[in-house]
DNA sequence: TGGGTCTTCAAACGTATGTTTCAAACAGAC
DNA sequence: GTCTGTTTGAAACATACGTTTGAAGACCCA
């Protein structure tokens, strides 16, 4: 009981800085002041503060990967053999992680801007925690994704994905940021979902462009020479 | 002559360094030492570390801007009257960034890295800088950009922006990485030059998808209950 | 109640950071 | 050649960091 609270008080406050300003932008006085802790506890529970880094992490997307999981054998036993289309696969996707439960109403940015940091900020330990605990639903992913759009080149699947990823990660780790910014201009509120609902038909749109070769640049300097 | 080497030097490394590695991540010890400079030059030349920050955006940014803007007078002139199309806004976009005189041939992954660092390092003084000097053309490409998709709602056009601007940060921000990883893959060499021309129909594509409305979440349990 | 383990605490450790200091080296003008 | 202002240099500054220490406290089962 005092354990776990102590250990969970970290976390919550890890999670909700890291979020906030990033990782080595946020030291662990900010955070043990934050949990109301003892700044040598995060060293006794977690071992380091990388350790901690993948402990926030891990929280999360070990519950994620498992809802993923099943969230793609649902769809699968739906298209009993036929591979799942695009929008289907981009949707099972958004929805394992809007209906994540959530420790409060921010979850989900938080769990949108911690993604979104441990892709951008170049934290190499990260990337290499998260590439051998998570690498199963990944690949997964991957693999429907590779079915649903048969009609690309490799090259172009690849680059495709890396757009739809960057598209994603940088939406919703500044989701927050965003939603403010048009609360103001407009006047509107956005929610989570309805961001995603936004993003979901741009992504496959783009991933079903026609192919580059069908709109080079318009008459130019470039493409005249 | 030794001022202006000692300076350039240290813009330099510092351009360099904190592409690679983030600016929180990178001492001005490291700066100095890659610089061959001593410490204390870079507070004697720039004043502080954000200061030595904005330089290095400023010495590729100014001119860049000034590219843009001339860019943007030529096609508007080309249409005369009528408002350039996506496409068009896109492609004078992507060629300034482009044809920018590049120092060496890391220049443009460099300038775009910072580029999608300044967007997502939460770095307050970064943002408040660029906003404050480089508000000019920003606008412009916005405004462009309203032109050449007036069938959409304000609220659509910002998100859609938004993934826009989200796809090409991140994708160039890491396309040294990227490129590496297809070439390991699949053999594949990859120019910057490629992947623009790749990335500008995925934005197109995705900026002028449907109406969210028409492509809902398949059969699933949300839209059934 | 006592003994052993797990947990908290205040304090200190060593290291790295951005910044400042002030004397030495240098430049160009007279 | 000397003087003036600019630029470099080695060293130190104060501060913040992640981590470690060892004693005090809390807890649980015998």
């Amino acid at each position: 009981m005092a354990q776990s609270d102590t250990v969970d008080r970290i976390l919550d406050a890890a999670e909700e800085l890291f979020a906030e300003r990033g990782f080595s932008e946020t030291s662990l006085r900010m955070i043990t002041s934050k949990a109301k802790v003892n700044l040598a506890a995060v060293n006794y529970h977690f071992g380091s503060k990388n350790a901690l880094i993948h402990a926030v992490f891990a929280r999360f997307l070990t519950p994620f990967s498992a809802t993923l999981e099943t969230a793609f054998d649902d769809l699968e036993e739906r298209c009993d053999g036929n591979p799942p289309t695009l929008n289907q696969t981009l949707w099972a996707l958004t929805e394992s992680a809007i209906r994540m439960p959530q420790r409060n109403e921010r979850g989900i940015s938080i769990f949108m801007r911690l993604l979104g940091l441990a892709y951008t900020q170049s934290q190499g330990h990260l990337r290499k925690f998260l590439e051998q605990e998570y690498s199963q639903p990944f690949g997964r992913f991957m693999r429907l994704l590779k079915e649903a759009t048969p009609e690309l080149t490799a090259v172009d699947r690849y680059w495709r994905i890396q757009f739809m990823l960057g598209a994603t990660a940088f939406t919703m780790s500044s989701s927050d940021a965003l939603r403010d910014i048009l609360q103001n201009k407009l006047g509107v509120e956005t929610s989570v979902q309805e961001i995603a609902a936004r993003l979901v038909p741009f992504l496959a749109a783009g991933m079903q462009a026609p192919d580059k070769l069908l709109t080079p640049p318009p008459e130019s300097k470039v493409s005249v020479a």
